[in-house]
DNA sequence: AGCAACTCAGTACGACGTACGGAAAAGAGA
DNA sequence: TCTCTTTTCCGTACGTCGTACTGAGTTGCT
């Protein structure tokens, strides 16, 4: 509990191991360990976390730069480098976080429930922090958030008796639908792209496609949805659709098994 | 048919409108008009692109800078800004091209294997292209061959019988379950990050993890799974799996939909 | 008091996208 | 053929980025 912090062992303190390694899970895991020998910290870890979430939220992620995060805590630039390794590490320590707000689910619930519940908490995560459609495409971080909540999401999908590797495999499911949702959305209706391009001019380009090189005769079935008005749907519906079909075919699969 | 090019009615031609917008359009939809008055042209645009994927794939998307793809052609930087208007253009394009090889299902077979032919489509897509799981994050661009991709698929998903907005719903389930196991199975073999972690640095960060960080009792279920194996299968598996599930639950709102 | 450890931050380097402008090349009209 | 206009190619340069290096100042331990 009390452990001394110097003492890394069997690695040069210099170079901290890997420094993407084990000093990066050490800010994930550990207490930031306030100070040792010299002077007080101006600040504190999760202040510069939380600059950089807020930084994100307001300019959009391509403006997330140690520049800007410094500036909006009024630090020079090089100091936030004190609290964290670099730039992708401290997105890193915002992805684990956003995932901190996660709430789970009653474990008295049947498991379609729960997992419902964990796929709207997912959904709600990512429309609170948009920016996270930009995360999972490096890595995932190896943070305890990330990490109870996809135990939690694997302990509500063995509820259903399926073997393990299909737990895995409907776990991941499950993410990845609300994921995809979301980052059909966001893209679509937030400012997109880090040159200025703004939603207008997007519709002004769509608009001119339309009339210019779209046709009827090329593309018959959309022009036909197009028509329906089925292409504007809300984006509730399309979390909710997706996850029924996805979890009654999980419903068949476990049906079949009980059966075999 | 022979419509005269230089002729852009009602815009301004410093600007061609907005320049995002219907100059983007023409690069996709347009054969490229090889030349008017000046010099030769030393290069095709399709080289440029052809530029860019080769780059793209060879150094990863991150390397993708316009003094690469010029260097890669023996050009100048700048050379390339009268071939493309900019770098995210030049992705745009490069997606494209990267859908145009898709391939699309027999007509005549069942709507559950033309769908599924589309998945697997996808799928082999971003196995030839990983550096396209980087793309769906900024916007889908119009250009013909997504375009026709889609309109297959929506086609295809037509042959349920299913209403539209139903059937605008599945087809993004397909697509987007297809990117998911794509982007997990593709993030986590590849380099990933541009910073220049190796796989090994990355597996170094893990084990060090496994050993300080990690406790059975905190994540019992993601203990079991780990201990049964089942973290482990083809990625193949990936996409079968969930595919499967997806399509019996839309074959279950098929008979609901006909029962009713 | 002296030393060692640590924080903060200025400067600087190499990469990036791309605006600007100039030199050279090619067709059009005289 | 001589010009004029258009277009290509590209060197230079600006503003941005991440971050290595360096050093000055601050704190606690001995």
């Amino acid at each position: 509990m009390n452990d001394e912090r110097p003492a890394i062992p069997d690695t040069d303190p210099l170079t901290w191991g890997t420094p993407e390694g084990r000093h990066m899970l050490r800010l994930l895991w550990d207490p930031p360990t306030p100070a040792g020998r010299g002077p007080k910290q101006k600040l504190t870890l999760d202040q510069v976390i939380d600059a950089g979430m807020a930084v994100a939220a307001a300019d959009g992620v391509d403006k997330l730069s140690m520049r800007n995060v410094a500036a909006h805590l009024g630090v020079g630039a090089m100091s936030l480098y004190t609290y964290v390794p670099g730039r992708d590490e401290l997105f890193e320590l915002m992805v684990d976080r956003a995932w901190a707000g996660r709430k789970m689910p009653d474990r008295s619930a049947p498991w379609r429930e729960q997992v419902e519940f964990h796929a709207r908490q997912a959904w709600a995560m990512y429309q609170t922090h948009p920016w996270l459609i930009r995360s999972n495409l490096w890595r995932m971080p190896l943070g305890p958030h990330v990490m109870d909540a996809q135990e939690d999401l694997y302990r509500a999908v063995t509820l259903t008796g399926l073997p393990n590797h299909e737990v895995v495999q409907v776990a991941g499911l499950v993410e990845s639908h609300v994921f995809g949702v979301a980052r059909s959305v966001i893209t679509d209706t937030s400012v997109s792209s880090n040159t200025g391009i703004t939603a207008d001019d997007y519709w002004d380009s769509r608009s001119s496609f339309w009339g210019t090189y779209y046709s009827p005769e090329r593309f018959p079935t959309m022009t036909a949805i197009w028509e329906s008005g089925a292409f504007e749907q809300s984006v509730g519906d399309k979390v909710e659709f997706g996850l029924a079909r996805l979890l009654d075919g999980v419903e068949l699969l476990i049906e079949k098994l009980a059966s075999s």
